[in-house]
DNA sequence: CAAATAGTGTCTATTAGACACTATCCA
DNA sequence: TGGATAGTGTCTAATAGACACTATTTG
């Protein structure tokens, strides 16, 4: 295949994060504002390029997410989100980023005096109906980490991420209604997480809230993969399918 | 965030395609041997690099696909599958290869004479529980796709993409059967396809077989997301998420 | 006719979704 | 006590899965 002396071109690269959490019972996103050239003053995912030719791409992304939310990262759910490379998305040259989708329970607002200062949580919907303007090809990344997020909700056991280690049924039912965008009956939505077997396990006494009865508290349990899944309620409507 | 004068390491891009298809009603894969080193008389799966530093991502995997089937790559489904990027995959440099899942219908024998000579198609059973040794990090590659195929399997219509354009009910059974690797109840599997809204729809007149009843034919429906989804029976274990 | 494959009917246990109710806290 | 939130019971329509049957071809 490789002619004797023929090279394969090289390329940079980057990762990008889209990192999603709850805030007010809305779904948000971390941006940062660009401070440099291409694209300075616009808003765009956290994320870079690789510090050297050996480091590894997941360590990466981990590094630029401990970097924004301060946390360790180890404690945080983070998965590959997809390629994103069309030749002449970054003027600066052939730049090919890999996208990760990181959920994370409600953070402290991001730090100043760390690399995420300029950094902030935008609300999702307010970044998919265009009323932000972002960098480079990060709306379309920003989207299909939003679809990711609301296709595993209902076959993964995804949601806990967006919980701390220890949640009550209604913070769970919240984390659904958020990120899908709808209303669930607090009841059916009760039973149905608990007869999902392996979803949450009780976890320590009940936690007392200002008003009403104490709510159990729940950890994350053993099953990754829903068995029977959540359902999202249908919509009429075909949505793009994933093909390239 | 970049110092004035640093700039990023560059790497070598590759793709690499998970080609899968039906053959005697087993899930195959097309594999090719390597003729050079690193790996040279190893089974590998059909990539290169990138051909020229503009050169589209999608479009190489799509020049990749035609030179291996010999079929209009826009025909065949194909989508994204993965990034494999560990520092040390590849004995050259840092290559980065990205994956590609590819599902065709049955295809004639790889042609000699083309970039295809020495490719064959491999059965996936033989291939998951190691009887054949792959080059790089291929066989995890080839595992992954072949999830990716079971699991869309059930929320989307990719089953079609292993028939031709026109098929019979027991033909997309056959499908499901090979790929999920187990029997499934005809009379049921006809009524739950057909009350898929959208995924099938009737194309053109009978087929004769050799024996029986003629059967009808069908052709892909404009639902690339199935609701409600096909089930694959459970099995009681859990898989390995897809955290990484 | 038999053999083979295609397609339909029907019963039952389970489930999703609607909604009324009871339980346990605070003030 | 009332107000608020947590958690349970129960009915019904729809569905998955089991399995008996009818339909249409070739030889």
């Amino acid at each position: 295949m490789a002619e004797d002396r023929w090279t394969p071109p090289e390329v940079m690269l980057a990762v990008d994060l889209v990192i999603l959490t709850l805030r007010e019972s809305l779904l948000h996103v971390l941006l940062v504002r660009r401070g440099i050239d291409p694209y300075a003053g616009a808003w765009a995912l956290p994320g870079g390029f690789l510090q050297h030719v050996e480091e590894d791409i997941t360590a990466a992304a981990r590094r630029e997410l401990a970097e924004e939310t301060a946390m360790e990262a180890e404690t945080l759910h983070l998965e590959h989100l997809g390629v994103y490379g069309a030749p002449h998305r970054d003027p600066r040259g052939r730049v090919v980023s890999v996208a990760f989708l990181a959920i994370a329970p409600r953070l402290p607002e991001p730090t100043a005096g760390t690399d995420a200062a300029g950094a902030q949580w935008q609300p999702v919907d307010r970044v998919l109906s265009g009323g932000l303007d972002l960098a480079f090809d990060h709306l379309r990344i920003v989207e299909d980490g939003v679809e990711r997020a609301r296709a595993k909700l209902e076959y993964s056991s995804l949601a806990t991420a967006f919980c701390g280690p220890k949640f009550t049924i209604t913070e769970l039912q919240r984390v659904y209604e958020a990120v899908w965008g709808i209303r669930l009956d607090p009841r059916n939505f009760y039973r149905k997480v608990q007869r999902t077997s392996g979803f949450i396990v009780a976890a320590g006494p009940d936690r007392k809230g200002a008003t009403g009865r104490p709510a159990r508290l729940f950890k994350a349990g053993p099953q990754q993969v829903l068995n029977p899944p959540m359902v999202r309620p249908v919509s009429p409507s075909n949505s793009r399918g994933s093909e390239q």
